[in-house]
DNA sequence: GGACTTTAGTTAGTGTTCTAACTAATAATT
DNA sequence: AATTATTAGTTAGAACACTAACTAAAGTCC
């Protein structure tokens, strides 16, 4: 258990429990392969949008938007799961590959509502099947069954952590 | 299926076949859960390792040290997964913060090892049971079994990808 | 043994995300 | 009505990760 790639030991390791020495082997850290895993997708996914001329940062703000067209900058952070610095930065860049439009609201004037134009819904037909893809490739020599299982037990942790962080600090992660 | 959070529906989605369709939530998409997932945990992670000075981009090299201390700056790369000039930043802020040194290889002028301090070294025993409970709390509420299955289905689909991208382009994630 | 290739590490520049601190507009409170 | 508080969006500055292009050292090959 302490033993690393190449053979050599780790001696200090030895003095922990069990139980936290582990963790000293990435593999078996939920967290690290969840990593490991969100760079993979993320980088397999762009690879085939970025000809397209979208960003994996764009992605996930165009997927939301061709969900519900038209929200404000504050509730598209909500439900993209990003704070709003990071908003402002991908819908400038939306805006400037004529991807989205900023239209100030008539009834309030501190809100702005992002709209997309028939560019960035055009692209939906285009990118959405790519995903699918990745998300095929990703899960290759899988069950349809043990699909479903991971996606459950992800909900599940999403969840746990979800709870944790906000209950200790601020607001993160929705 | 198509019918967003709060009601509206997208009916550009409804042109697409209902295996594509289903990526327009992103609540099906693994990637999408991998993204919040990795997110949650290493924000939950750095809120507990920040007070000792270690940032989550330092944790992960750490962690690769405490394995094996003194790789070169090449191995230590590949071992934590990351290309080489994100290592060049993690080294200096580590060497920056006391926690490890860069010692010129005597037989290959172009080699540097890496080797923690002692101050380096003796943050295992303080930071690994964070890790472990971080990780013990992201999977509250999951049996033994249902953790093992996480650990072993993200493994599958991490191996997955590492091939297809291999396959592909260049030689990303290891 | 001098020209080519490979390897190790660095620098430069970019993208994504964050926190903290700000401006401007609206809502609430006395 | 004037002050205070909240909400929406922005800017500034940082961390982390990437690709591409570079320097320097070591190895290969006529």
């Amino acid at each position: 258990m302490t033993v690393s790639v190449d053979g050599h030991f780790a001696p200090e390791v030895q003095a922990l429990p069990l139980e936290i020495s582990v963790y000293a082997q990435p593999e078996n850290s939920v967290g690290y392969l969840l990593r490991m895993g969100f760079r993979g997708f993320s980088t397999m996914l762009e690879r085939k949008t970025s000809p397209h001329g979208v960003s994996s940062g764009q992605w996930r703000f165009l997927r939301q938007l061709w969900i519900d067209d038209g929200p404000t900058q504050r509730e598209l952070s909500v439900r993209v799961g990003m704070r709003e610095p990071t908003t402002v930065v991908a819908v400038n860049s939306l805006v400037k590959s004529g991807l989205a439009l900023r239209e100030p609201s008539v009834e309030d004037r501190r809100k702005v509502h992002i709209r997309l134009t028939p560019l960035g819904r055009s692209l939906q037909a285009t990118l959405l099947p790519m995903v699918a893809d990745v998300n095929d490739r990703a899960t290759k020599g899988l069950t349809k069954a043990e699909i479903a299982t991971l996606l459950r037990l992800l909900r599940h942790i999403n969840g746990n952590m979800a709870q944790e962080l906000e209950q200790i600090g601020g607001d993160t992660v929705p």
